[in-house]
DNA sequence: CGAAAATTTGACATGACTCAACTGGAGTGG
DNA sequence: CCACTCCAGTTGAGTCATGTCAAATTTTCG
């Protein structure tokens, strides 16, 4: 079965594994879609409606500022959702774009088929609740060190909880992701192989 | 009845209002508190075991960074919930202080009881599911705005935002909120007086 | 192998911070 | 209800962390 990455992830968060009917509810309403490398899933402007879980592969959401900089704001790997959830929920046009930086494989939910997931069983309530927690918590935590703490101390913090993330992703997105340059990346490493 | 304001809350995120039984479940686990201006809800290092809703006053969530400066996360006012909401889930030591800025009247409740609410009634899943995506998509644009825009900017859009604020908040708390110096701020608006 | 992309380097620029002094209310106690 | 303190806000001078720009170098990959 194809949606068995999705199933699991989801019962991890429930006391018991969901039901049969539940699973094909999953199974009914996610479909299988494939992206190719640097192929966008969003683009501002925009709107979302979908909902995506990463199966494999490696995704970057970002925001362009009034400058047209680019600043990521999350990456996302295999058993990670990407949405833009104020566009989805909203209805309002995109702020984000989300694109893929490998060949990725994800599941896909429209906005209507979420909706009968959350109005039809409540186990799903349950999942999404506890994911935008966790969602939020790990923004909140994000913010904090992007208010308090300097570019050393935020790719300090970086690479001892993403380590698996600094083969897979440049160095150029993993400044963009901590607010700063690369230029400026580039001079802390070499200050520290000093 | 007590507890009228938050399930006025809670009916606003609900096709249909919640059944006498889900009320009388609030009811229980709710406690009533007062605060006065300038007591603490939560100090950094405790552990958070409750959520909190805000019936009358104002709040401040706060960290202090590792030079012991302190930055504002959030400000919560009548209908808005303050917690540490890593510290109440994760069960660990909160990294965030919270403080009353006026006398206020909040409603508890005990994490044991969010739980009992959680798995007795469906309801509560879905209404703390949409609270943490709204959580979470205000973080995400707040973040979105800290990474990309200049502290000008980033004033202009608070203004903007939340004009009931600016006079219950002192520009000092409203600075920190915004990522500058209280001295920076009142430079800013030197020139927009101008 | 060669072109394009990623990373590094250095010189220079600047937005925002620090520190210290000053000003004007707002509480508080006598 | 005055005097005193204290806190919030303002100002200015000097500094610093980080950004900008442009060029050199290395890596990637078709």
């Amino acid at each position: 079965m194809t949606h068995q990455a999705l199933i699991k992830h989801i019962n991890q968060f429930l006391f018991q594994p969901m039901r049969a009917e539940e699973e094909k509810a999953v199974a009914d309403r996610f479909i299988r879609k494939a992206y190719r490398k640097r192929q966008y899933v969003l683009q501002a402007g925009d709107l979302s409606s979908r909902n995506t879980f990463v199966v494999e592969g490696c995704f970057r959401v970002f925001v362009a500022d009034p400058n047209g900089k680019e600043h990521n704001l999350q990456f996302a790997v295999e058993n990670g959702w990407i949405v833009d959830m104020g566009s989805l929920y909203k209805e309002e046009p995109s702020e984000m774009n989300i694109e893929a930086l490998e060949d990725s494989t994800v599941l896909q939910i429209e906005r209507k088929g979420l909706y009968e997931l959350y109005d039809g069983f409540p186990v799903f309530n349950r999942y999404f609740r506890i994911l935008a927690e966790n969602a939020y918590i790990a923004s909140q935590k994000r913010l904090i060190r992007s208010l308090g703490f300097t570019a050393e101390a935020r790719y300090l913090d970086f690479i001892a909880r993403y380590p698996h993330l600094l083969n897979r992703i440049s160095d150029a997105k993993i400044a963009s992701f901590l607010g700063m340059t690369p230029e400026f990346l580039s001079k802390l490493r070499r200050n520290f192989n000093k």
